[in-house]
DNA sequence: GCAAACATAATAGTATTACTATCGTTTTTC
DNA sequence: GAAAAACGATAGTAATACTATTATGTTTGC
């Protein structure tokens, strides 16, 4: 499956570039160091000008590829929602049982990440630690609005719409599934982030206990609304 | 009781500010007239000079209350956690039962703010939209873990302790109350606002339809686990 | 009533950031 | 082998987030 999987690539909406990072080594270089760069230092420290000199090319090619830091925080992000919406589709895929189905997608959306050989150049460890970290942060702007309408977050929107579909499956008559959906994947990321930095908020602390309180929360609501 | 409360006053940590705003009438407009244009503009747009110049004040008087931008907005966001647990308190205190109690906390919790005339100078409704659009940002940087050495993020901490507490009175055995206690207060704000910007990742659409959500979450997960 | 202490205002200056613009050199491509 | 594209180097700009200094007004104690 593996080979069968060589030649996939995550499609990102071109708004959020200038020239597909994925067009050539200086491109991949940027992406793969980027995300090391970010991952390390965070992304208000993060500048093109470091970039540029950690690997040996010029501010001003970075330019050639992203707009600004900003753009380029939302490409990382559209590739690691693109990433999850993959791994879900994949896994889930030949699942029948709803229960089942929705079982699986909760582990996919919600465990600890690892890193994929299918896609060379991309750390998915380092990624999903920015993701965590910065959170929500392309969506925390003055221009959240205009950018939405450019499509910027149309990945993440079709993932939060397969996930929500996968609850209703379960039970057609809970009204919330869209808002559940959302809920546990912006709620799985601040547990993680409360898990390192601020554990006194957190019950999960040994390994599994993140997914179960997830399993729990989901199921329970769906099942008693089921009941109902 | 309105009367009973008028000389209360928020609580917050005096390594956050450099002179109390509190102790002055220029120190009250800074926070009154900071709560509006960051509520108006957003954070990153927001500048001292701007303040300065919206106050008829300067610049450099400002920096005399707050050593920078980032530190007044965690003074926003203490004042805000402080007020609401001053508000769950108020609100839940009398209530014997728990489940009755905990119906009330989430309630106080999640229902949409109302301005508070206890606290003459401040704007709560503006406030709380500041909060729900810069969410996380006072946590998300890299200095995160220094800052919660220095106690910044104390009154919150304490807050979804309380509410923790509440969960687990409902029911002593269910292991993750601090956990769904989080999930609860970062998840509202998150809805609030999916609502504002992204509708089509949440159900919650007609007022009261929110707090259901979260009612039925908490109590579907707490009574599932009583039931084991 | 007046000096000391304090609060505030005004101005200038600095380092960094987030770019833009220009131009020269190298590499690719047909 | 010429044209086009990609890349690198340098310089420059406007804004930001401050710091430092000095001047002006205001309060307070005696």
């Amino acid at each position: 499956m593996q080979d069968l999987l060589k030649n996939l690539r995550i499609v990102i909406n071109p708004k959020v570039f200038v020239k597909d990072p994925q067009s050539s080594d200086l491109g991949q270089r940027i992406v793969e160091q980027g995300i090391q760069l970010i991952s390390e230092t965070g992304f208000e420290r993060f500048t093109f000008r470091k970039l540029g000199e950690r690997i040996g090319s010029n501010e001003s090619s970075i330019y050639r590829y992203f707009e600004n830091k900003h753009k380029f925080l939302i490409y990382l992000n559209s590739w690691y929602w693109g990433w999850m919406e993959y791994r879900l589709v994949l896994m889930t895929n030949s699942i029948a049982d709803p229960r089942k189905r929705l079982d699986k997608a909760l582990e996919v959306l919600t465990q600890k990440v690892e890193a994929d050989p299918t896609f060379a150049y991309i750390d998915e460890v380092a990624l999903n630690n920015i993701v965590v970290n910065e959170h929500f942060k392309p969506f925390l702007t003055a221009e959240v609005d205009q950018e939405n309408k450019e499509g910027y977050f149309e990945v993440y929107k079709r993932l939060v719409g397969r996930f929500g579909q996968m609850i209703s499956a379960c039970c057609p008559q809970y009204p919330y599934a869209l808002s559940l959906a959302s809920t546990v994947l912006s709620s799985s990321l601040h547990q993680y982030f409360l898990q390192a930095h601020f554990p006194s908020l957190t019950d999960c602390t040994d390994p599994g206990a993140h997914g179960t309180f997830f399993r729990q929360l989901v199921f329970s609501t769906v099942t008693a609304a089921a009941n109902d």
